[in-house]
RNA sequence: CGGGAUGUAGCGCAGUUUGGUAGCGCGCCUGCUUUGGGAGCAGGAUGUCGGGGGUUCGAAUCCCUCCAUCCCGACCA
């Protein structure tokens, strides 16, 4: 391709509504451009790059033995009321009218549409298991749409759904798709991780999340040093690395605090540690008592001073509950939240495991302007007599986020911590919409079965964004190879004035697209920094300059878009040259 | 939906406080010079100042109203 026939729309200015740089760049590169809020026209030079996840995607679904289907994009209410997801979804679902005044929505995910198609379709347990898939638009008409094709309106998603008439089976086709996952970001040539989305708490639904690693993501990932698992924050169990309750040191002390009630505030005045400081947060659980009326609950959640409280983990201890107001603190403990610390015969008191074995402590003294220090819970009457009451009513339990460093939950390495993009989702679905909408199969016995569903989705607009977020540099993308929307750039300098450079040029061209290589030729007349402005800003992982003064010489320069430098080489060794430059970075 | 902001040339912005002929940079077009890291000079084109209504002799500027866009939060994943 040529740049005068393939125009390269690139912008110098940075667009004043676009805030991260995948979304920058893919406005500058001239991959996008903006219709309306969320919603984004895709450039020749973008969809090139689009149409390569897709490939890549499609190539390893159907790799697993899944079948491509295309479905509606506007879809009628009535499969949505069957599953009661009409009245659920909320006004993210893009609903409308027909002329007739029938209800419709534009599909934000099809497992409506598919689990009808299954129902007419499919009846006998011969046809099972079964895999659909779909490369399609989806509408989600979100709040707030940002960050470009991040987080939009209209997206593409490849969305798969598969059929089986039983766990076994659904566990098998699930397994595949984790590996067609993986395979597909391998080829993609990005960084990422599965991630447990639900750490099964609750039981039944497995699901993975795929997130690209980038600093930028929207999650935060805690992963294994040395093996495979990797989590939510949220969703984290937290190991301590220590076990044992170390022996006093200290004796306890109450000191003077007069105005330091954080935790930074309290280990520079004491210069203690914060791991050596007890946090104690006031919570609120609201319930109703028998006539209806509110009842206050206060609980005291005691955490180690360089932890953070996890909300959900607390939640499912003790259920919903907020943080309590400076006013209830005063006056339901009798001093304001900086100075608390654990009391004896409290009840509806939980504490975070880490904080059993915490030794020469600092922790509030119940009173406005005063904290303990050398705190030892075997060391005093008092504080053995809660710590014995902590452990008899299991009271220690998991309610803080991880950290780096403490040990993985697989017992294999430690916790690293790093944020994600998602850009895919797997998911075991049970029968939560076959049997809603009564779709089953007939089974070897004769009997009518409802179906057991998986759904396995990657948001392909998605992946290009992630793409960029986590391979740019000051000058522009840096695409993978696998996504790069032209292999080589060929960079000939002022080449109007030269005919032997056309013709050398034009030579290399053609032999280059004789070889397969996707080449991009610069043929714009313009100087030679803006024609490497835009290689870099667009990407292309290769590229060649041709000169009159490299003719001379026989030699070509080349420039990987990762080099700093350019290296100069023989002409008559370029082809080769390229070939087992790309050959290695495929 | 709550809080904050913005809307002026294709893009980025000034001008609005204090009403008085519509501006700058980039980009675009023409010509000359230049030509290895987003060239220089000269000339040129481009605007319902987001829309509607009002105040005024006169509105980008003041008032009312609607719309759009962006940021933070909540929501969703």
């Amino acid at each position: 391709m040529r740049t005068s026939q393939f125009p390269l729309q690139t912008v110098k200015e940075t667009p004043a509504d676009a805030e991260i740089a995948s979304h920058q760049l893919m406005i500058r590169a001239g991959l996008i451009r903006k219709l309306a809020a969320g919603l984004y026209t895709w450039l020749p030079l973008g969809l090139k790059i689009l149409r390569k996840v897709e490939k890549i995607t499609r190539d390893e679904m159907n790799k697993t033995g899944a079948l491509e289907v295309l479905m509606p994009a506007l879809q009628p209410a009535e499969l949505w009321q069957e599953t009661g997801r009409w009245q659920k979804y909320g006004p993210e679902l893009a609903r409308l009218k027909d002329r007739h005044e029938r209800d419709f929505c534009l599909g934000p995910t099809h497992e409506e549409i598919i689990t009808d198609l299954a129902r007419h379709e499919l009846k006998s347990y011969k046809q099972l298991p079964i895999t659909f898939y779909q490369i399609q638009t989806k509408f989600r008409d979100e709040i707030r749409p940002r960050f470009g094709v991040m987080r939009c309106r209209e997206f593409i998603m490849k969305d798969a759904y598969s059929f089986h008439l039983d766990e076994a089976s659904l566990q098998q086709t699930y397994d595949a798709m984790y590996q067609a996952y993986s395979n597909i970001f391998n080829h993609l040539g990005l960084k990422f991780r599965a991630v447990i989305a639900d750490s099964g708490a609750i039981g039944g639904a497995v699901s993975h999340e795929f997130h690209v690693i980038a600093d930028s993501g929207e999650d935060a990932i805690a992963f294994s040093t040395e093996s495979h698992y990797a989590a939510n924050v949220e969703s984290a169990p937290a190991l301590n690395s220590i076990d044992i309750l170390a022996d006093a040191t200290e004796t306890r002390s109450k000191v003077e605090t007069p105005t330091q009630k954080t935790i930074a505030e309290i280990t520079e005045f004491l210069n203690v540690p914060a791991h050596k400081v007890l946090k104690t947060l006031a919570v609120v659980r609201t319930r109703k008592d028998d006539n209806g009326n509110d009842v206050h609950e206060f609980f005291n959640l005691f955490l180690r001073g360089d932890h953070e409280l996890n909300e959900i983990k607390a939640r499912k201890l003790i259920g919903d509950f907020r943080m309590a107001s400076d006013e209830e603190i005063s006056a339901h403990h009798g001093c304001s939240a900086g100075f608390l610390g654990p009391r004896p015969a409290a009840s509806h008191v939980l504490f975070d495991n880490a904080v059993k074995t915490l030794s020469d402590f600092v922790c509030g003294a119940n009173e406005a302007g005063y904290h303990y220090r050398g705190c030892n819970w075997l060391a005093n009457d008092d504080l053995r007599a809660i710590y014995q009451s902590a452990l008899a009513n299991d009271a220690f339990q998991d309610l803080r986020n991880v950290v780096a460093g403490d040990p993985s939950p697989d017992g294999q390495g430690e916790i690293t911590l790093a944020r994600g993009i998602e850009v895919g989702h797997i998911f075991q679905l049970g029968t939560k919409y076959s049997a809603s909408m009564k779709a089953g199969i007939i089974n070897e016995d004769g009997k009518h079965q409802i179906m057991i569903m998986g759904c396995y989705g990657i948001g392909i607009s998605r992946v290009v964004a992630a793409a960029i977020e986590q391979n740019h540099d000051s000058r522009g993308i840096i695409w993978p190879a696998a996504l790069a929307p032209f292999q080589v750039a060929l960079c000939p300098m002022n080449l109007h004035k030269s005919v032997r450079l056309q013709q050398a040029t034009e030579t290399l061209y053609q032999q280059l697209l004789n070889l397969g290589i996707d080449v991009l030729l610069d043929d714009r007349k313009v100087r030679a920094g803006f024609m490497f402005a835009d290689m870099e800003l667009i990407g292309i992982p290769h590229c060649i300059i041709l000169s009159d003064r490299g003719l001379d010489a026989g030699t070509f320069e080349y420039k990987a878009r990762t080099a700093k430098d350019n290296i100069e080489l023989p002409l008559t060794d370029v082809l080769s040259f390229i070939q087992n430059t790309i050959g290695k970075n495929v």
